[in-house]
RNA sequence: GGCCUCAUCGUCUAACGGUUAGGACGCCAGGUUUUCAUCCUGGUAAUAGGGGUUCGAUUCCCCUUGAGGUCACCA
């Protein structure tokens, strides 16, 4: 039975690289028909944030990693808080004193703390072991308890990182059990791993050194080894360090907040780092579990292309049948929608499909459907055909239209018809023609097709736009830079 | 500084020791008889450097360089 887990300290949110290193132990579990475990490493309470469990917890549902046992639901094995193990802790500790691997810390902090001064100062590594006491008091559970290591050279398997070994100078006497009780990380994971049967630990870079200093541990304590996969870290987008929140990594949550699909985002943190050796490029949920194999695993770190994950998302949403696209973006539209009808907005939608990259930009695309648009005399100053004619020459262009449209019965083919008509009528090229009309009726930079679009506003509307167009360029000057 | 790890286009990456070093994102150009976008077509661009081993190295070994991690009563 695979069983593998995901043990985040609830101390913030959870960003990108944080949680591929769940999403690769959740597909480990999945594809082996195993059991995915979430526990929570709260044994610092000083850097605990509030609300930071349910945090976690609701991003790991928002992007599909549902757990079989946890702090929240419980399983065989509860509890799933580290606070709430103690006793457990306090038990294996007891072992490790009783067979002699244990000790009481009998310096102060700012002893320590020159023992390590005196290191850095000649350029040494800091081992505390080098100030192990010759004969230590009976721990009282006051100070620290410190791990009597046993250095020696290590060679062993990850199933990223493949063979990797080490010195016996890595090797030292680290804590165990901290002076206010609770056990640190080094100790406690390594405890509750075995007691709830975890067959693979998946985890990031940063412990990579100290995995030695495990196996120790492991030894001491007489228990098997589980499998090890050590992830790469994931590089900011800028600069040269791993992605952190330092550097403005962005909660998951902000992506779907932002209206990237659970699915794009799934698909994008898996294949940073991992690919099937064939040229797809974006991967379902299910072929993610059937395909996915640890030692595809890249070994060096990945830069987070944010770029990518637009592209990925944006062609994620053009495949979508568009009653359930629309169904999922009903948060994002414009408080000026919603005097308009469901079948109205699907209109809208499907004109704007093809170029949506994220829900977000839907106000921005959508706003000249649903609102009197803002002149902005630069779209024609600024355009290649439109700038070399005059206000005059211009209007008598709109003029043309309206008295053609305003015949016209509005319907696609009918528009296209008209469309065609004045285009011959007037003896102008599309580019001018179209070009203009698209303006006067949109005052945007980008719009849907134009025989679409002014089906959708409806002739009303787009008539009076065009009038109101006339209006402003019998008025104004429009510049044209030289 | 010690120790560990890593190294293919700008980015994500592919390549039993034998390929014109492939794909994708981005960017550029052209086409789809209006913009943007989509969709086609094409283009740009990489094996960090130096030694070996080999008939032949992106691939194996060594050195250099560069990058990252770590050396907590944090995880």
């Amino acid at each position: 039975m695979t069983r593998t887990r995901f043990a985040p300290s609830p101390t913030g949110y959870l960003h990108v690289g944080g949680i591929r290193t769940a999403l690769f132990a959740w597909l480990v579990a999945r594809q082996n028909n195993g059991e995915f475990i979430l526990r929570f490493e709260d044994t610092d309470k000083k850097r605990e944030v509030a609300g930071s469990a349910e945090h976690l917890i609701e991003s790991l549902r928002t992007i599909g990693l549902d757990y079989d046992e946890g702090p929240d639901i419980g399983g065989p094995y509860a509890p799933y808080k580290q606070s709430e193990r103690l006793e457990i802790y306090q038990k294996w500790a007891k072992g490790l004193i009783d067979s002699g691997r244990a000790y009481a810390d009998p310096y102060s902090s700012e002893e320590v703390q020159e023992f390590r001064q005196e290191a850095i100062n000649s350029k040494k590594p800091f081992l505390y072991r080098n100030h192990r006491p010759t004969d230590p008091l009976e721990w009282d559970g006051k100070t620290p308890l410190r791990f009597k290591s046993d250095p020696k050279a290590y060679t062993w398997h990850d199933e990223v990182m493949g063979k990797l070994s080490t010195g016996p100078e890595v090797i030292d006497d680290f804590i165990l059990i901290k002076s206010d009780g609770y056990p640190t990380y080094n100790f406690a994971h390594i405890v509750d791993d075995h007691e709830m049967q975890i067959t693979h630990i998946i985890r990031g870079q940063e412990f990579l050194a100290s995995i030695p200093n495990y196996l120790n541990l492991y030894e001491a304590l007489e228990i098997t080894l589980p499998t090890m996969a050590t992830m790469p870290h994931i590089m900011a987008d800028q600069g040269n360090r791993k992605l952190s929140k330092r550097d403005g990594a962005k909660d998951v949550l902000d992506y779907v907040r932002e209206g990237y699909l659970p699915e794009a985002l799934f698909s994008f943190i898996a294949t940073l780092g991992w690919n099937d050796g064939t040229t797809q490029e974006i991967f379902t949920k299910q072929e993610l579990v059937d395909k996915f194999s640890l030692d595809r695993v890249q070994k060096s770190g990945a830069r987070f292309d944010e770029q990518r994950l637009k592209w990925a998302n944006g062609s994620l949403i053009r495949q979508m049948d568009i009653n359930d696209l629309y169904e999922k973006t009903k948060d994002f539209w414009p408080e000026s929608s919603k005097q308009h009808d469901d079948n109205y907005k699907l209109k809208v939608l499907s004109s704007i499909q093809e170029r949506l990259k994220y829900f977000a930009e839907i106000p921005d695309l959508v706003s000249f459907y649903f609102e009197e648009p803002k002149i902005n005399q630069e779209l024609i100053s600024t355009n290649k055909q439109l700038k070399k004619l005059t206000n005059q020459e211009l209007t008598e262009i709109l003029e043309a239209a309206q008295s053609k449209l305003n015949n016209s019965t509005f319907s696609i083919e009918d528009l296209n018809q008209e469309l065609n008509d004045l285009l011959t009528e007037t003896n102008q090229k599309p580019a001018v023609l179209f070009s203009l009309i698209r303006i006067a009726t949109t005052w945007a930079p980008s719009s849907p097709k134009l025989d679409e679009y002014l089906n959708t506003i409806g002739k009303e509307t787009a008539l009076s736009r065009i009038v109101e167009a006339m209006n402003y360029l019998n008025n104004n000057t429009i510049d044209t830079p030289t």
